[in-house]
DNA sequence: CTGGATCCTATAGGATACTG
DNA sequence: CAGTATCCTATAGGATCCAG
């Protein structure tokens, strides 16, 4: 989409422009790239196995995404057949740690939220 | 959605169930929701004002969710007319930080992307 | 192997109007 | 005030086929 808003507040401009990023970089795959590019360069079809569930085709968008926001990339090796290596720039390592710790929370809390989801299922519809 | 996927590996399961959280979590209002209550009992009509472009139907949709992923809890006081007050749980405090951490790194970095995306819209199309 | 191009569907999410 | 209900559109994203 790519809305730009309109704000008198600078304060809270920032925060709009941030929100828009954040919902790039957390849309349904970019996480799970960046995560698996932790502190490794991958091709694009190991990236495939290791992002298990993701199709082609949104590996290739999210990854062109990423590219173009100056978090991943992209080597092309001019052999046959074709050889494309992908990695974290600079940029991408920024996030690394944050990336890896909403992965762990997500791991370590997934019990949690199961129980609560149960809970609130189970809660007599007010 | 809501998918399960079978997988034989349990590691793999987890990260999978971990991205299905993440999906949630990083929806398109629900970091900045959690953002605002980061340390804050808000109503919804304030928290509408502190979500900016929110909808009062995402507003409602996401609180929801966000409730019954026990990570917010909601306190309906019976009093005409209606105040409906919103927190943080303390499952929803274990986000808090890395909550805050994601925002600051998109604000910090909002230059930086912008800066890759025009070099890489500048680039001759290979 | 690494994609690009097409097609198609489900869904997210905005706008608006109504209610206890 | 704090929602719910309805309607409608854009878009995300999967499946599939093709290509250098």
């Amino acid at each position: 989409m790519e809305v730009t808003v309109q704000v008198s507040d600078p304060e809270v401009a920032r925060l709009c422009e941030a929100r828009q990023i954040l919902n790039r970089v957390g849309d349904k795959w970019s996480i799970a790239v960046i995560y698996a590019l932790d502190g490794a360069t991958l091709r694009f079809t190991e990236l495939r196995r290791e992002v298990h569930g993701i199709s082609q085709r949104m590996l290739t968008a999210t990854l062109r995404t990423l590219e173009r926001d100056g978090l991943v990339r992209r080597t092309v090796h001019p052999v046959v057949p074709p050889r494309v290596d992908y990695e974290l720039t600079d940029l991408g390592n920024t996030l690394r740690g944050t990336v890896c710790t909403l992965m762990t929370w997500a791991v370590n809390h997934a019990d949690d939220i199961a129980k609560a989801r149960a809970e609130y299922d189970a809660r007599p519809a007010s």
